[in-house]
RNA sequence: GUGGGUGUAGCUCAGCGGAUAGAGCGCCAGACUGUGGCUCUGGAUGCCGGGGGUUCAAAUCCCCUCACCCACCCCA
């Protein structure tokens, strides 16, 4: 036997168990998205470095150490997508959508793709589903996001989560609140770890959660950015805060929530289920994203799902649809049956066939063990006399079916 | 990138220096030739993850490597 391929590492098949729930997932999170006003737009996997270098910033530890970077046969800079929030500004810009619109709302989903240690939820080619709002200045707009996400897990029928949400301030706020911590933490700088040295000079709202125990020792004693954001900004926060307990969403402040991308303003948000570290959605607002990638102004906000861990919380679907295991006792019986059985099929069952050749017994053996409901035979008893024979498999009751009503009773099945 | 755990039959796992590598479940066949579930009988199946080493002898001990799982960093 020859040698056996295998997946690569952190990339996974998603098996026929797994992909009905994914399908839910998908439908859910899709209708409700849409019930919001957003439409699809679709982006490469491919994109330019220098997108995400200038995007997610240049010190993430996401463009750092976790993207998949290589060069193509035409010498490009290229690299598989670590997130798509910049792919989707990038389009956004590139066909003008800013100029069709006051607000744009967009939606996407696809694989992304870190260079991680894949582990519990965390996969080198991984799923999101996002959600992004072009042109929004409102504190409105946030909330609309994290009511959205509440939504999703409510008709998943997940409960115990709950919101994260902090502000790492307007352009000002962010600087001056930078340039605080940066004067705090300068002079006990010897006392930090190896890399929030780095963030000390690249991005020092980042120490603000580095779990180094020495780390947190010091940052406990920094102020809180809550104390030093301006009035518009806590203005806000407040509006978002109201509008999520109208709503009944529950939520709590982390005024050390930061998260790793470079490109947010004022709000961030992270979802959690109870008990749990990781999140499961994430998000954001990012007022200077568009300028930053060549557009004008524009307020934006947006979150993205990890499908993978969501499609964990979820539990298969108990109701099944109607299933028909057909055989076939002869070869007339199978060559005849399966025109019969093809030209009949009906939206909403599912009638399958089995062609190979066994003993009746071992035919109703092998829909036992399959689990069947249903079962249709072909036999040359039945072939004469132009019916089928239907057994229920529950309560081993049968009847025969002539072949001229078996469209009938097919949707006579349907409607039980 | 760092640390820990695990790789033996299709699946879950036992065996941890000694003979032909086992169990349960599953699979195939029969008892029972057109009526399943229970029972009984028989059968097939393994590069013991891969490579190297130690040894009279390695699934078992040592080294390397790969994969998976878990945690850290980070993130979804």
């Amino acid at each position: 036997m020859a040698e056996t391929i295998n997946s690569v590492r952190g990339m996974r098949d998603i098996l026929p168990r797994e992909t009905k729930i994914w399908q839910i997932v998908e439908r859910e999170a899709f209708n409700v998205i849409e019930e919001f006003g957003f439409e699809e737009i679709r982006v490469p996997v491919v994109e330019e470095l220098r997108l995400f270098q200038r995007s997610v910033g240049s010190f993430t530890d996401i463009v750092q150490k976790e993207m998949y970077v290589f060069k193509d046969k035409g010498d490009r800079l290229l690299a598989l997508r670590p997130e798509a929030t910049a792919s989707v500004v990038r389009a956004y810009l590139q066909h003008q959508l800013h100029a069709k619109k006051r607000v744009t709302r967009l939606y996407y989903s696809g694989p992304m793709f870190r260079y991680d240690r894949p582990q519990k939820g965390r996969y080198r080619q991984f799923y999101q589903i996002g959600a992004e709002i072009f042109g929004g200045e409102s504190p409105y707009f946030d909330a609309e996001l994290i009511v959205i996400l509440s939504r999703i897990l409510n008709r998943l029928k997940v409960s115990h989560y709950s919101f994260e949400i902090n502000s790492v301030g307007c352009d000002r706020c962010k600087i001056e609140y930078s340039n605080i911590l940066q004067k705090f933490l300068i002079l006990r700088a010897n006392e930090l770890c190896q890399d929030c040295q780095t963030r000390l000079r690249h991005n020092v709202l980042r120490v603000l959660d580095c779990k180094v125990v020495s780390c947190r020792d010091i940052i406990k004693d920094v102020p809180s950015i809550q104390q030093i954001l301006c009035d518009g900004c806590k203005k806000h926060q407040q509006t978002i805060y109201n509008c999520l307990m109208n709503h009944n969403i529950q939520f709590i402040e982390n005024s050390h929530l930061v998260r790793g991308l470079d490109y947010y303003t004022m709000t961030v948000f992270e979802l959690k289920i109870n008990g749990e570290e990781t999140a499961v959605a994430g998000g954001g607002r990012y007022n200077n994203l568009v300028k930053d990638l060549g557009g004008p102004h524009t307020p934006a906000a947006g979150f993205a799902i990890g499908m993978d861990r969501l499609c964990d919380l979820v539990a298969p679907e108990t109701k099944e649809g109607i299933e028909i295991l057909v055989f076939f006792l002869g070869d007339k019986a199978l060559q005849q049956g399966t025109i019969l059985i093809n030209n009949s099929r009906i939206e909403g069952i599912k009638l399958i066939l089995d062609y190979n050749e066994r003993s009746l017994k071992n035919h109703l053996k092998v829909a036992d063990r399959e689990e069947a409901k249903h079962v249709l035979i072909l036999g040359d008893d039945e072939l004469v006399e132009n019916c089928f024979l239907y057994r229920n498999m529950k309560d081993g009751s049968q009847k025969h079916i002539k072949f001229d009503q078996f469209s009938n009773f097919l949707k006579g099945l349907k409607n039980v």
